[in-house]
DNA sequence: AGGTATTCACATGAAACTATTCTCTGAGTTAGG
DNA sequence: TAACTCAGAGAATAGTTTCATGTGAATACCTGT
C-alpha cells in the first residue's frame, strides 16, 4: 500500500494543534515523587522522630513499617530519608543510604545477591558472582566500616526476601552493628504481608522489631484527595470531568486502597480519551480503562506463563469451543496430542493437575472440585476469559507454540 | 424401600530423581612494582 | 605479588516423576418386608 504522505503530515499537524489533555504525564507514574504527601503526615512525622538521631551521629532504632501495597510506604520513607540527607548537610552528620527491592529477581534473591547490590548501592562494585560470600560481606563491611557514619538500609517487599532464603541474611545484617567500628547501620524493613514478622527467628524479630510502623491503606476520600494533587500536576486544566477523580478514587478504595491502582487507572483513563480525540475525560473512560487493564494484565500473565502451561491453557481454550464443562482427564488427552504436534516433552497427569490448580489460582481458569458420584471425582474446569479476547490469546499462543 | 458397600476418576501428599543454576576454589593470567 | 578471570567441582534449587493414599457420592448389591 502506498503511503500517503500527506495524510500523515496532516495527522501530525493535527496532533501539535490539538489541545493536549496531559501536561505533564509524568505525575502519574509510580517512579514520580510529589512535594506533597497528603494523608500521611502521621507516618512521616513519625519516621522523621525515629530516625533523627541520626543528625546526631546516633544510631536510630531499627524499623519495621508495614502496610497493603499502594499505601505509600516505599514514598513516605524516600521522602523522609531524602530530607534528613538535605538536613544532615547543615549539621555536617555523615549519612549515607541504599535502598533495596527484594522482589526483583536477579537482583536480589540469595544472600550474596543482596549483600552485592547493597554494597553497589553505596558505590563498592562486586563481581556478579565467584566469590565467596563471606568474601562480600568483608567487601561490604569494609566499604561501610570506612568512615565514621550512619547508614540506612531500606530493604523493601523484605517478606519476599525471607520467603525465599530464610531469615539468615536478616540475622547477619542485624549483627553487623557488632563488627563495626566506626559505622553504624540502621534497618529499615518494609513487607506487604503483616504475618510475616511473626514466624522470623525471634532474635531477628526483636531486633528488627524496635520500632515498628503502620500504614494503613487509604479510603475512597484519602485517594481522590491524592489523585486531586497529581492531576492537577498531570493534566491540564479543565480536561478532566468533575466526577472522574472520585469514581477512580472510589474503584480503587474497594481494591484495598490502592494508590498505585487509582493513578494507574487515572492515567490510562486519560491516555483512552487522548487517543480517542477528546479533550475531556469521562466517565466511559474509565470504564474502557478499566477494561483496558484488565485486558492488559491477562495478556502480561499468559505471555510470562511457562511454555507447559500455555499448552495446557490453549487445550482449554480449544476444548471449550465445543463443549462448556471439562474434566481434567479431557484435558489431558488434548495436552497430549498438541505435545505429540509440536514435538514437546510430555508430563505426567500429577503434574498437569498441578499446573491447573496454578492457572486457577491465576484467575485465568475456573477449576471447581466436584464428584460425579460412580464416575469419579474430578475438576470441572472452564475458562473465565471473554470470548474475543480468547479468541486472540489463541493466535498469539498457536503461532507461539507451533501448534 | 432402605441401608451399606463398591467404585470411579481423579485429588492430594511425600519422597525421589534430574537438570539447571549458584557458590566456591584453585589454577592460570595479567599488570604493576 | 596482588588482583583478576575462568573452568570445573560440589551444593542448592526448581521442576518433575513415582509411588501411595485419600475422597464424595452415584450406583450396585443386599436384606428384610
Amino acid at each position: 500500500m502506498e503511503i500517503m504522505t500527506d495524510d500523515l503530515d496532516n495527522l501530525f499537524e493535527e496532533y501539535i494543534a490539538k489541545k493536549s489533555i496531559f501536561s505533564n504525564k509524568e505525575a502519574l507514574l509510580l517512579r514520580y515523587f510529589p512535594e506533597n504527601i497528603p494523608h500521611r503526615s502521621d507516618q512521616i512525622k513519625k519516621l522523621g522522630m525515629i530516625l533523627a538521631p541520626a543528625l546526631k551521629n546516633n544510631k536510630p532504632s531499627n524499623l519495621f513499617i508495614y502496610g497493603k501495597t499502594g499505601t505509600g510506604k516505599t514514598l513516605c520513607t524516600q521522602f523522609t530519608i531524602q530530607k534528613l540527607l538535605e538536613k544532615s548537610k547543615l549539621t555536617g552528620a555523615k549519612i549515607r543510604y541504599a535502598y533495596l527491592n527484594c522482589k526483583l529477581k536477579k537482583i536480589a534473591d540469595t544472600e550474596y545477591r543482596v549483600i552485592a547490590s547493597l554494597a553497589k548501592e553505596l558505590g563498592e562494585q562486586v563481581p556478579i558472582t565467584g566469590l565467596p560470600t563471606d568474601e562480600v560481606y568483608n567487601i561490604f563491611i569494609n566499604k561501610i566500616d570506612s568512615e565514621d557514619q550512619i547508614i540506612f538500609l531500606v530493604l523493601d517487599e523484605i517478606d519476599r526476601l525471607v520467603k525465599k532464603n530464610g531469615d539468615e541474611i536478616l540475622y547477619s545484617l542485624t549483627r553487623i552493628n557488632s563488627e563495626l567500628k566506626n559505622s553504624k547501620i540502621c534497618l529499615i524493613g518494609i513487607s506487604n504481608d503483616v504475618r510475616f514478622i511473626e514466624d522470623v527467628d525471634p532474635r531477628v524479630k526483636s531486633s528488627l522489631g524496635e520500632e515498628e510502623l503502620i500504614f494503613p491503606p487509604y479510603n475512597a476520600l484519602e485517594l481522590k484527595d491524592i489523585l486531586r494533587e497529581r492531576s492537577e500536576v498531570a493534566f491540564s486544566e479543565d480536561s478532566l470531568d468533575a466526577a472522574v477523580l472520585a469514581k477512580c478514587a472510589a474503584y480503587a478504595a474497594k481494591e484495598h486502597g490502592d494508590a498505585r491502582r487509582a493513578l494507574d487507572l487515572l492515567r490510562v483513563a486519560g491516555e483512552v480519551a487522548e487517543r480517542s480525540n477528546e479533550e475531556i475525560v469521562k466517565m466511559d473512560h474509565i470504564k474502557k480503562a478499566e477494561e483496558k487493564i484488565e485486558i492488559n494484565r491477562i495478556f502480561e500473565l499468559v505471555k510470562t506463563l511457562p511454555s507447559q502451561s500455555k499448552l495446557i491453557l490453549y487445550s482449554i481454550f480449544k476444548l471449550s469451543e465445543t463443549i462448556k464443562k471439562l474434566e481434567t482427564g479431557e484435558i489431558y488427552e488434548e495436552y497430549k496430542n498438541l505435545c505429540n504436534i509440536n514435538n514437546s516433552a510430555i508430563l505426567t497427569q500429577r503434574r498437569i493437575s498441578d499446573l491447573i490448580s496454578e492457572l486457577d489460582m491465576l484467575g485465568l481458569i475456573n477449576a471447581r472440585l466436584i464428584s460425579k458420584g460412580r464416575h469419579g471425582r474430578t475438576r470441572e474446569i472452564y475458562s473465565t476469559i471473554p470470548s474475543d479476547l480468547k479468541e486472540i490469546l489463541m493466535k498469539d499462543l498457536k503461532s507461539e507454540l507451533m501448534l
